[in-house]
DNA sequence: TTGAAAGCGCTAACAG
DNA sequence: CTGTTAGCGCTTTCAA
């Protein structure tokens, strides 16, 4: 029992009026001090904050808000059921708007459609907040929303015609080309993909990233696989998968679904890397321990996260401002062991590369 | 573009007094129909309905929390840094918490400990809620602080001195002491448990469900393991474990631990589950594609969230009323493929079981 | 069933 | 450098 815990507990809240009578300035001073605002004395902000610490004294942001119009929240739209990768995403960037001194408020929709982004946006704009994070949202359609606050879409063009719409990088479509390209290298004809739902736009983007790597070794490109993102739907690819022996290379849009797929071909007799190359894509440590290790690239949510935070919040604090770009993040291909050249008989000819 | 989007950039936002005024009634029957309050006539109601939404009208939350000292929002306190166990449990807690009408306001705390938790408590209650969630806290010490909302436990008991707080099991004990029993029943002689870190509650509860296991059946105790959650502390602790002949059953604390763990066997010529038995606990369902399946005991997660959430919303809409007491979650257990009895020689004789 | 008046706790604008 | 005054947009009395 510390002492503030054991404090009278029919003692009300203490106001800012309060910490003005204990330090002896007016309520405009206590404010200025809270909000960091120049031009007091250290004398009376000393005293102040002591009297404040004495009180307990707490902010009340509500008023604040109502007061100055601002609330210092930030608000995230996410992709709630996804596994890995949104789950990661949003605790980077949680992270990320703490340190910029905001606070967060989340709203996931299992449902990324236009129509359930419109509906989480509302709500978030109705709590209060000063700009919004719209994580990884679906593809298509344009949200029906008049939204004054800064939005920044994470992973995505805007699906949104608003004013202050801005985008940061999640590298997708460079690390896609990034694990095409790494079995390209190793000695592959071509490389098959397995695509996750079409209607995340980060299906898109991996697809066309997978697309440009073929196109610039004038490798011809198969048809696309499809799963959900699970490692079920990776298995069900790789069942269809496995009695297709021109099959040497699969790129799949992610880890789980990879290793459904490596755990398909190889029931089926077929052995990876030695038979067929799989990659995947997430970075999950995990799956540096199963057998065989798989090949991945490293998605960048930490420098994603934080670049796109400090873009949005340099829009909310300079609105007049040009916006501020968000830089490019790493591009990092895992190497481990589910990759490997293509056995003897279905070796590209070296003279065929570009 | 829809209309919406296309409304006038410089359109004032609507307060209630232009809903109140093109309905012509007074602000306070907007109020009313805004908060199903009763006493409304329905043709008011439907007049208040048509104007708010002819204007686009949104309310205000900042203003409404100051009038009423109510924010209809809950904070949740998360262990940010772990893996698929706190990301499953924050996005079920979103959901219900969503689900009971209220916002969410998110907060991690890497650490755990009660000084991280006081901090992120204290800047919750700053920012308003009306209740908290604190999501599998760390064992030790008491959190130094005065709250006069309702803080809800998830997965350990209050580590909190305060008038109003809750609990809600995520049935670990229970899952722990199955999960052992069925490695038990299996024919093993003992089982050796490769235990979280030490700080976290749900550690105990682990160690002390295969404690009751073992104690119920007379088995040995053996050393307890540790490991961090991550593939790789369970690969360290598969690695000193390979060379110890006697053991045949193993349960790990978390799945990402336990596939570490059957890496670090096999790697040392120990067959998984010939000679020995591995359990995770967590039910990702990626673990059933990887080699040998992993058996495991699914974490109630959703059940979980949605109790608390029940029980934390009774509190904070009935204050003087007995808190209502949450429900405990199913244990579920899933067999795959890395469970088996033991090797013949090693054989627990029937007998000697309870 | 409805409305008028009086704040909630803070900050903005301005004056000292 | 500091204080005064007037709201922010809603809900709460309480009276009609």
């Amino acid at each position: 029992m510390t002492p503030e815990a054991g404090r009278d507990r029919n003692a009300p809240v203490p106001r800012s009026a309060d910490v003005a009578r204990l330090a002896g300035v007016s309520r405009k001073t206590v404010s200025r001090v809270l909000n960091d605002e120049p031009y007091v004395s250290d004398e009376a902000r000393r005293r102040v904050l002591a009297a404040a610490d004495e009180l307990g004294y707490r902010l009340n942001h509500a008023a604040r808000a109502l007061a100055s119009g601002r609330t210092r929240s930030l608000g995230v739209v996410a992709l709630g059921t996804a596994g890995y990768g949104t789950a990661s995403l949003l605790v980077h960037i949680e992270h990320a708007v703490r340190d910029s001194g905001y606070a967060l408020r989340v709203i996931n929709t299992p449902d990324g459609a236009p129509e359930g982004i419109a509906d989480a946006l509302g709500s978030l704009l109705e709590q209060g907040v000063d700009g919004v994070i719209v994580s990884e949202p679906f593809v298509k359609g344009q949200v029906p929303l008049r939204v004054d606050v800064p939005v920044l879409f994470l992973g995505a063009p805007p699906s949104f015609t608003g004013s202050r719409t801005l985008t940061a990088s999640l590298g997708t479509r460079e690390l896609a080309r990034a694990a095409t390209e790494h079995l390209l290298e190793l000695g592959h004809e071509t490389v098959h993909h397995l695509a996750g739902p079409r209607k995340w736009y980060v299906t898109k983007d991996r697809i066309e990233g997978w697309r440009d790597a073929l196109a610039a070794r004038g490798a011809h490109e198969p048809p696309l696989l499809n799963g959900d993102w699970s490692a079920e739907s990776g298995y069900a690819a790789g069942r269809a998968l496995a009695s297709d022996a021109s099959v040497t290379a699969v790129f799949a849009a992610g880890d789980e679904m990879a290793i459904g797929l490596v755990h398909a071909l190889r029931e089926a007799g077929r052995r990876v890397p030695e038979d067929i190359s799989v990659v995947g894509f997430d970075g999950q440590p995990v799956f540096a321990y199963v057998s065989p290790p798989l090949t991945t690239v490293r998605q960048p949510f930490e420098a994603a996260a934080r670049e796109g935070v400090r873009v949005l919040v340099h829009a909310v604090e300079h609105p007049d401002a040009e916006p501020a770009s968000a830089g490019e993040p790493p591009v990092e291909l895992v190497v481990r062991g589910s990759s490997a050249p293509p056995p003897p008989g279905r070796r590209r000819s070296p003279l065929r590369t570009t």
